[in-house]
DNA sequence: TGTATTATCTTGCAATGCAAGATAGTTTAC
DNA sequence: GTAAACTATCTTGCATTGCAAGATAATACA
């Protein structure tokens, strides 16, 4: 799948994935691929300066946890801001989507 | 509307408006606002340079126009080629916006 | 001991939309 | 007739961001 194509979606993509539930960055790849029916990828090269953003823009927050075994996990879960950015986005996504559905459609028809 | 969502989308629109007839580049300009419904605005400063992207593929082909009135006129045309990047193009996006909305409409559903 | 797996993090590159400005001919208003 | 507005193309440089590649570290397994 084409990299610019994901400019700009992968922040709507972790506040879709953290709205449902708290997560954590590794864990966030493999639900990506999932949800998206193997049609969505995205590499932890990306995931993290992303993560860093939405915290800093205060849309999510973090909560380090250690097991007994295992390698620690940091995870995340979306704020109330965040669930607003969540509706901004998508609605933004929505509209943008729409708007190049109705080029693709058109096709020379008018 | 989000520069970031127009990322590798633009060529897509181009070659749809150019497949549906030979247009000049500041004509392509009202087109996209007009097919899209007003969603979609691209700027004149981004517009040539994918036309000299489009055109270095080998995907549009120019043709000046002098009107004895006027200012000259680059007029493209799509090429065979064109045709197949287009078809190309069109089936990647709609692929990416189907894991998109995959996404968005699982909201934890499952 | 060595390899694989889970997990987080950093550096630097490549791609590209666009603001801003340049150029130049045409048309309209005063 | 001349100033302003419009049509039309083109260039420079910046900002954003996905990602390859590599680093680090703990655990699991052969």
């Amino acid at each position: 799948m084409s990299r610019e194509l994901k400019r700009g979606t992968i922040e709507l993509v972790l506040l879709t994935l953290l709205a449902d539930r708290e997560r954590y960055g590794y864990e966030i790849v493999s639900a990506i691929a999932e949800w998206s029916g193997g049609r969505l990828e995205v590499r932890d090269g990306t995931l993290y300066p992303v993560l860093y953003r939405l915290e800093e823009g205060g849309f999510i927050e973090p909560r380090w946890e250690t097991p007994e075994r295992g390698v620690p996990r940091k995870y995340y879960r979306i704020t109330e801001a965040g669930k607003a950015e969540l509706d901004r986005l998508a609605a933004e996504w929505r509209e943008f989507a729409a708007g190049l559905e109705a080029i693709l459609d058109r096709k020379g028809g008018a």
